[in-house]
Formats: structure tokens, C-alpha cells, sequence
DNA sequence: GAAGATTGAATCTTCAATCTTG
DNA sequence: CAAGATTGAAGATTCAATCTTC
């Protein structure tokens, strides 16, 4: 099983990398420009918003936005600084601390939601039909079944 | 067209980002571990394999590579630091610089290739068959395209 | 003056060590 | 002592300014 990749599998892998570094630097422009908040910044928002109460433990953001808890620590600060999520101290657990969306989070998660939505539409979906977002969400699911094993 | 995307958009878009900053990790690190050579240095090398007298200049690799010329220079300075690449100044152009592949840079491309092109294989093309790959390598052409318009 | 490349300052992330609480 | 979180040090990248050559 050595050897050269084929063309048809260099192209789809390449393609993969490439695309992802395209549209990733595109949309967080977007999002940088228009709203003033960074990709990462966004995706905290984003899983803080379907959380339960919109609110989640630092470690588990951590884990869901794939961070170092000292990376992730970071983050949180300057979220918090800027006023759009809340640092808690955890009642059943004195070791732990929470995040919570504010209002204005989740005004800022909104706005910037529209922009975001719309490039994901636009530059991504577009070029797919149904069936190729099935394949595709299939695809993704055996990726990362097969990793966690 | 506004709105929240279906759950199947959703899952073909987050699986995309999820899928690719794991397998970017995975593979990041068996390349560290294994051949002390990060992606982006690893990136270089081949796209320096691939051109002809394996031969670029900088700005060229900072295109290939989606890095700024200021980025590109301390990416260049550690490759050069370490022996896998020669820094020359442009016959033709006394502004420019190419960057050359050395013996040690392509032995040690070689090296990691095998790490790399079996990570691809394991990771990502064993959940593929040939109709996924070129469905993927037209998608991924599509997007690029209508990006650069 | 413009293009190619480099440099300094700032930002963001990781790793390892540390602090606090269970 | 272990788990959750934070901090300091180091590394990589970007932006803007600068230097050199055309």
C-alpha cells in the first residue's frame, strides 16, 4: 500500500486542505471586518448559544472548539473582557468556573451569524446539492468515528 | 435565502472545519514526532520537490504555501537554519531570492512523505472510493474557482 | 517610485509549571 | 494526590514599516 497517491487522490486531498485554508481566512475577514470578532471567538459563542441555559463549563468549550485549557483560558478572557460572555464561579463545584452568554453576546452571535451563515451559504453550500452534503456529512462521520477509537 | 442552514448543511459544513482540524493535528504531530518537521516546513519541501531544479523564489512559496512574505521569511530562515534548503540570491533578479532543496532537505522529505501519504491513506482516502474522491476534487475546484474571480 | 524581501511589534496558541479546591 | 483553571515562557504568524534593487 505504498507508493504515489493518484491524481484523482492527491486532488482530493489537496483540495480539502486548500479549500479549508481559502474559505477559513475569507470568513474570518468577514467576520474580523464586519463584526469584529475572530472565527474562534465566534464558534465559543456559537456553542455557548446551544447550550443548555447558554452556558458551559471552560473545560468543555475548551474540548468543543479543540483548545489547550491555557489557550482556551485566554480566549475567555478576552470574550469577557469585551463583555460578551460571563465567568462564573461553578456552584456544585468549587474547582470550576462557567461561561455565559450576556445580552450583548448574544447580540454580537446574532449579527455576526447573518454574515457568517451567508458565506458558508454562498461559498460552500452552493456548490453542493442535497446528495452531496449527505455524502459529505457521511464522509466526516466516519472520519472522526474512526479517530476516536 | 436567510434563515438557519438544515441540519444536513450543518452537518456537511461543521463536519468539514471538525474534520479538518483533527486530522490537521494528527497528522502535524506524527510528522513532529516522527521527522522533526512541522506542516507548513513540510509543505515547503514539497512544493520545492515538485518544481523544476527544485528551485522557487520566495515570493512564489509564500503564494503555494497561503503565507505573507513576513511569514514566509522566518518559515524560509528555520528551513535554512536546519539544512533542508539553500537560500540564493535570483540570478536574473538582484531583489530576489530562491529557495533550493538540498540533499538533507530531500532525504528528509522523503522520509516524512512515507509518514504523511500513509496518514492520508489510513485518515482519509480509506473512507473514500474512487467516485468520492472525484466528486470531492470537483467540488473543491468549484469553490477555489468561484473564489478567485 | 514599485517590487522583493526582511524586520519589529503585536497577537494568538501551546507546553509546562503552578495555584486552588475536591 | 487528582482535577480545573491560570500563568510564564516560547514559538509562529500577521501587519506595517523599512531596506535594497529594478
Amino acid at each position: 500500500m505504498a507508493g504515489r497517491l493518484s491524481d484523482r487522490e492527491l486532488a482530493a486531498w489537496r483540495g480539502f486542505l486548500r479549500t479549508h485554508a481559502l474559505l477559513w481566512r475569507e470568513f474570518e475577514a468577514h467576520l474580523e471586518a464586519r463584526h469584529a470578532i475572530t472565527f474562534g471567538a465566534y464558534d465559543v459563542l456559537v456553542q455557548l448559544d446551544e447550550a443548555p441555559e447558554s452556558r458551559l463549563r471552560m473545560t468543555a468549550l475548551a474540548d468543543a472548539v479543540l483548545m489547550t485549557s491555557g489557550g482556551f483560558t485566554r480566549l475567555a478572557d478576552r470574550l469577557v473582557r469585551e463583555g460578551l460572555v460571563a465567568r462564573e464561579r461553578c456552584i456544585e463545584d468549587g474547582r470550576g468556573f462557567e461561561l455565559v452568554l450576556t445580552a450583548a453576546g448574544r447580540l454580537r452571535l446574532d449579527e455576526a451569524r447573518e454574515t457568517h451563515r451567508a458565506d458558508i451559504r454562498e461559498r460552500f453550500l452552493a456548490h453542493t446539492d442535497a446528495d452531496d452534503q449527505a455524502r459529505l456529512a457521511e464522509l466526516w462521520a466516519r472520519v472522526q468515528d474512526t479517530g476516536s477509537e
